[in-house]
DNA sequence: TTTCATGCAAACCGTTTGCATGGTG
DNA sequence: CACCATGCAAACGGTTTGCATGAAA
């Protein structure tokens, strides 16, 4: 959270009461829909407009300070940057699980990349399939 | 091609000319947005409806013939299934390559997945980052 | 006091849907 | 000839933008 403070402010952004709030539920981790987001601002921020939080999850985005993604029905999720993230997603259930082995950090893909000549920032790694209770459920 | 005109009659699907044409374009591969398919589709069906190619995409999606993916700026790309992808992104120019190297194949997550008692199903790798262009313009 | 940020509402744009028509099996 | 698929146009929903107001530095 303090970090998240101090990158916005020394981008010589304003430290708006809308732009701490937005930071403080940044922080609190999760993937976050923009609607999820405002839902969660209101409690401590209840005129906050959705505008607002567009703009700044945009200007947050641009500057490396959250990440940005889209989930299968094509809505963005925000979260606090995470520099790599590996799921595994269940498609019985739809809950996802992060997984720890990184297959980047064990240089699988390092040949290919560097060959290429591209620099890596951030990278997702998404797994489907059945968790152990789905299975189970689907054998009934 | 044929495989993919295959999998739709063995669906019980109709074989309608927008539907041959669709797999045509598909099956040249590529990941194409919408109206990149419906632009290609033009030539040869120069009445087809942006709807008809939507529903069609989509109807392919959950039969599993093609996949879908959402690029950074959110618009929906579609390409001839591939049961697992691994893309590199660029974050100058948004554009997507496709990578070899397959880290689940390589067995590196194999004991973490089977040690919960996970199914895979299918797997998308997303790693972002800058091209060599992108690289060049941004030392600029 | 000068910007920059916010709120509101309207615009945007990719995607979906209702409905009547048309073509496939 | 029964249905499914198509085309058209309108609706939808998440996201963006213009503009006047308000607050941070």
């Amino acid at each position: 959270m303090r970090s998240l403070v101090r990158a916005v402010s020394r981008q010589g952004l304003r430290l708006t009461p809308q732009r701490i709030c937005l930071l403080e539920v940044l922080a609190g981790g999760g993937d976050l829909t923009a609607e999820e987001i405002v839902a969660r601002l209101r409690k401590t921020q209840p005129h906050i407009s959705l505008a607002t939080v567009y703009r700044n999850l945009n200007t947050f985005v641009a500057l490396g300070i959250i990440s940005k993604y889209y989930s299968p029905d094509g809505v963005a999720h925000y979260r606090a940057s995470a520099r790599h993230e590996h799921l595994f997603i269940c498609l019985g259930c739809g809950d996802a699980q992060h997984l720890a082995a990184c297959p980047l950090q064990a240089g699988l893909l390092d040949e290919e990349l560097s060959g290429r000549g591209l620099q890596v920032v951030d990278h997702r790694f998404e797994i489907r399939g059945y968790c152990r209770r789905c299975q189970k459920e689907g054998a009934k």
